[in-house]
DNA sequence: GACATTGTGATACTCCTAGTATCTGATATT
DNA sequence: AATATCAGATACTAGGAGTATCACAATGTC
């Protein structure tokens, strides 16, 4: 009862992603779906086979290319523990042509409500990742118990983000963890 | 030696300037050249006539559209002063469907340098017209001399950014103020 | 008033790309 | 052998940006 026909070739959807995957990070979204089947050295309708629309395809890549793991560090404080984290995200934004790829897809997220969803959860999930750091602080005395811990995650990605949208330049992570944790006054 | 033909009419100017604005408000990016024409009761060509591209048109509507006035208080404190520039800037960003077309500006920029530097340039000009509350602040001394000022503003634009971008609820400006002279640690 | 000149609106194109449909051939099962 | 599914190629449709051309309107010059 079962799988009569021609079996499909597993290398051509790993080849399509693959190709889809890079050319959003060579060209944003500014490529043809025949350049990617031209990548992929594929028909063109086997693109389509595999996405309905080139929405769906930029969607799947999309996600594949935020779920990038983040180190959760334990250096014993948190000045050590933000220090690590900040940088690994700085770093992440030093990527060559991440930057354009992101602002298209923060585009994306105008016209489509699915992409900012993507966002939104790709990037909660992210920082909850790194939550026992901030846990850990709490119980060390170092933040109030109360604090406002998305306020905090969404203040320095927020700030990285916008630097990085807009090409502007990045501080040292030990600037940003300095205001983070002491405010900008002198006391 | 000097104007010989029809003058050209110059509320076509004006009414094709406010279709587009209104329908980039109204429709982020996503409207027709024929849309505009139709709004501003005009036919197509006197639109391309105005316009050699779309985009062109777009990045007049942008500009002027990011060149929104902001208050410059001077309530005697810090304290106040930010309260009121960030209330502001809340406020901007409460306005129906700033929130879509910010995201596709942000998408274009992605594609067109142009865009871009026109979102740096005015960012930049909108944050220096309040740049004497800083000054103003380092005098009281409520901010040290060496104070980095673009850090102080990026920070609370680049969070309110973030999170108007993706749709996420905005807090009370009282916090956003608490932790950015106070940072989170308790004292 | 005749005429040239320029702005306006309408319409018919071209070009590009996403998405669809179809055909041929290859590879598998029964 | 017969049949079913997959791959590649190609031709189509649809929609929107940008171009070209038309007739008409309004203003100037003679």
């Amino acid at each position: 009862m079962s799988a009569r026909g021609r079996k499909p070739d597993p290398t051509v959807d790993t080849r399509i992603r693959q190709a889809a995957s890079g050319l959003v990070l060579t060209h944003g979204f500014d490529f043809t779906m025949d350049d990617v089947a031209a990548a992929a050295g594929v028909g063109r309708a086997s693109v389509f086979r595999r996405y309905a629309t080139k929405r769906d395809m930029l969607l799947e890549a999309i996600a594949g290319l935020m779920n990038t793991h983040v180190a959760i560090p334990d250096t014993g404080s948190l000045e050590g523990d933000l220090r690590v984290v900040i940088s690994d995200t700085l770093a992440l934004w030093r990527m060559p042509g991440l930057s354009r790829t992101a602002r298209q897809v923060y585009g994306e997220a105008g016209r489509d409500p699915a992409v900012a969803e993507l966002i939104r959860t790709s990037m909660r999930t992210r920082m909850e990742r790194s939550w026992v750091v901030y846990e850990r602080a709490i119980e060390r005395g170092e933040l109030p118990p109360n604090a406002d811990l998305w306020m905090l995650t969404d203040l320095f990605s927020g700030f990285v983000t916008y630097r990085g949208l807009l090409d502007l330049p990045l501080p040292e992570p030990e600037e940003i963890v300095q205001v983070l944790l002491h405010g900008f006054t002198l006391s």
